[in-house]
DNA sequence: CGTCATTGTACAGTGTACATGTACAGAGGA
DNA sequence: TCCTCTGTACATGTACACTGTACAATGACG
């Protein structure tokens, strides 16, 4: 499991990694039984601290993707995915997709290219389990 | 010009402000010659001190979208957009997509509502001028 | 069954960045 | 000329990310 991270990214390092994670976790390329490496290992990797390492797992743990046990580290375990309420997520959604959007375009990205990008990633759902 | 800002937000206020603003910007819903409230005016509307405001009016000066003048206040400029490395942002962009998809996929929002709001976003971007 | 290495946890310390408070400087109108 | 409205500069408070270090729990192995 090779995450990559970003120390100069103003995203702080250990969302970074919670973010490297659920994507992993969503598109089920890390499985119910599942072992992440402990934390002292995943941070030599990273070249950051254990203990943000830990902060991260302690987040996904909230999130109920991972069990942490003390000798037996973080194992993902079944999920059922919340159901959180539509319109409020649905606004957040759209407002953030803008937000992100109106970024890359102001960079020079041509239109088409993001276009393209978010036909892409909405293909890339379809076959997604949830 | 109403902009909405949320405080609890993890994102920091002037980012928010930049953010919302360069929606506007990108969309031609504010354009060359149009000038920004003041800052202390635009503060009170947002309850926040208006050095926030400001350090987000510079920020946005910073990216040549706005001219600042002592009495005349923040006016919006002609920018031409820059060529900014293409697969440097291509693939930033595809990550930041891939994390936000994966969050609101997390909290239980369906993925084909998700693929319907990246079409959306796609066509509406269609129309717009760079 | 005892010992020990390996795991995560707790908590204090430090640096940095966001937001504010307050004083200042410049520019235009009365 | 003066005054008020504008943005700027910089010091201060505070929250948070990251680290350092000590601790606790648990499983392996003799």
């Amino acid at each position: 499991m090779t995450l990559r991270i970003d120390l100069n990214s103003p995203t702080p390092v250990y969302r970074q990694i919670v973010d490297s994670l659920r994507i992993l976790l969503v598109n089920a390329e890390l499985n119910p039984g599942d072992t992440l490496p402990p934390v002292r290992r995943l941070a030599l990797d990273l070249g950051v601290h254990f203990n943000t390492v830990a902060e991260a797992y302690r987040t996904l743990a909230d999130e109920a993707w991972l069990e942490i046990a003390k000798r037996s580290g973080a194992t993902v375990i079944a999920r059922k995915t919340p159901r959180a309420p539509v319109a409020e997520t649905s606004a957040t959604f759209q407002r953030r997709l803008q937000e992100l959007v109106a970024e890359v375009q102001a960079r020079g990205f041509a239109p088409e290219r993001i276009a393209r990008e978010l036909h892409l990633a909405a293909a890339s759902l379809k076959g997604a389990k949830s």
